[in-house]
DNA sequence: CTGTTAGCGCTTTCAC
DNA sequence: GTGAAAGCGCTAACAG
């Protein structure tokens, strides 16, 4: 880029002090009329723009947000719930006058943690999106920054923003019974995740009171993915099948259902299942899913909202904040 | 966040000046060795970060790169192809140390134009990902920042990485070719973007060789959705099927694959279909989809490695870099 | 309504 | 090997 005009060079050519541009620049009621014209006039035509680094230096307000995403494996936007939660995120921060920026652990020539990048860059705010909770570096992230927002996480110091987990998992375990299903097989995430912790609560609690605790069965699926839930799946198969399985995901669900009818295994009469997540893929494979929608335009928007109105009130402080989630009816149940 | 140390603090307590100090932190060798251990010592002992802003007004270098993705619709990153691509535009962004912020329209409490916001926030580059070709304020950004990167898109000032559209193309008609099938539609992208154009010149000239002009048709999908895709699709079947359809990507391929389905139409017996890009649904619907792989983590990579080491060559010309493009043998043809 | 001055935190001549 | 001083571009008392 060329050198761009400054303050500098407008308030020369205006004739007036640098004060008075940055006033007449930003609105400042105690301008002249006449002078203010002036220097807005002379702006334009220089195609003035203020340089966001000085700006920030003098005000100690960046009008940027950081935005964490695991970064050391694939599952950053790769995952589509996690690409959509961010793109309600940039879109909302946006409308409110923010950018946003992705946290990360390398800086210029060396490495940082992310506390350490989000005190380099100084952002207003920083949201936890999607992340490996067994990082130290995001734990101490969360503590030391003073806006902070979390998705679909359990921290006392930070806004959370979380889905209602328990009840997806109340709601598919009261709908497969409700259709007749009783031997269930829940392939979930990795245990030490909130989520997954959430959601075993929510399955294990309604397994009770419906009385089929007992013919309930848990795989822990790990690292999750179409491929692995396929293998999982394969060797369900071979033990016996259940009523019903219940993946942790679409994708997951969509690998095992590929591996059902590779083994003409029909779904739902041999075997139901169902996902979770509601993301596009869920209705757009046949037989379409039954999966509990999570929305994730609206879970971008209060978790973006909720911290910015936090950091222009100046009110830090933690509360959770749990959004609903709906059963979608496919053709797997 | 807290009052952080600064390099007056260091100063201070080591008893040295600030030029000192941001020597030592900045490894020049001209520092005493027990002056610089200590000033590091002192460093750790304080958590000391530099402050971002502070030194790129210094130095006139930000570690930053902007991103742009169209924001006014929904095809930002809900769209798998584009999510992916900025997953590895972002860790190659990481891994070469530098931060990723997406480009938007709204600045603190204005609008601004996509240049002025580069302007403001002095990226020292920025890449065009995905966009609205007809956003004079694209064209705008592109034409007037020094270091500039685009994926598939045509600019002479700007480092275009490209998939390789008409062989594409090419490759999808001879495949359907061999397969048998004559008469085939093609639903397309809208026209006034380049890549369709691309793709129609690769399309009519292979049509051309295999002397299948008279019987291919074109239908511009415009917006494309899964849902369009399937409208089409069941105006397709009203007025007659053809050998095959080829569809402007892999999500509207499901959509019209679902249409055939529900018309009791079989694939790819009845007609053969195609996808294009080769995302991960391509392989969990079923039948898999046959289509035309283009691999976002290259160009991803390409794109940032090329337009990062532009930058720290200070060498800006534009030039393009064209990608290879496979097929995919799926279910459908 | 306008200007002077100092300062945000860091780098960089230039001199010693 | 080290420091004084000026500057990056902007804002914010304070004074008038």
């Amino acid at each position: 880029m060329f050198n761009l005009a400054t303050i500098y060079d407008i308030a020369k050519e205006a004739k007036v002090s640098t004060t008075t541009v940055s006033r007449a620049l930003n609105n400042h009621s105690s301008v002249n009329h006449k002078t203010r014209k002036k220097i807005i006039e002379l702006a334009e035509k220089h195609g003035y723009q203020p340089n966001s680094k000085a700006k920030s230096l003098a005000t100690k307000k960046s009008w940027s947000l950081g935005v964490l995403l695991i970064d050391d494996s694939d599952s950053g936007l790769n995952h589509t719930l996690f690409a959509n939660i961010i793109n309600s995120i940039s879109k909302t921060a946006s409308k409110r006058g923010y950018e946003l920026t992705f946290l990360s652990k390398n800086l210029a020539r060396s490495t940082v943690s992310y506390l350490e990048h989000a005190n380099y860059r100084g952002f207003d705010g920083v949201i936890v999106a999607n992340t490996n909770i067994n990082d130290p570096h995001v734990n101490e992230l969360i503590k030391n920054v003073k806006f902070i927002a979390c998705i679909d996480q359990n921290h006392s110091n930070a806004i959370c923003v979380n889905y209602k987990n328990r009840d997806g998992m109340e709601m598919t375990l009261n709908h497969l019974f409700s259709k007749g299903y009783r031997n269930v097989i829940y392939i979930h995430g990795q245990l030490d995740n909130y989520v997954t912790q959430e959601r075993l609560i929510g399955f294990k609690e309604t397994a009770k009171e419906l009385n089929i605790e007992r013919k309930c069965k848990y795989i822990e699926g790990e690292y999750t993915s179409p491929q692995k839930a396929y293998d999982i799946t394969r060797r369900i198969i071979k033990e016996g099948l259940p009523d019903a399985i219940v993946y942790s995901d679409d994708y997951c669900a969509s690998g095992g259902l590929r591996c059902l009818r590779e083994h003409g295994i029909n779904v739902p009469k041999d075997v139901a299942i169902m996902g979770y997540d509601g993301v596009e893929i869920s209705s757009l494979i046949t037989p379409s899913l039954t999966t509990i929608y999570q929305d994730t335009d609206r879970i971008g928007e209060v978790v973006t909202e909720n911290l910015i109105n936090s950091i222009e009130n100046n009110r830090s402080h933690g509360y959770i904040i749990e959004l609903p989630v709906s059963l979608i009816l496919g053709e797997t149940t």
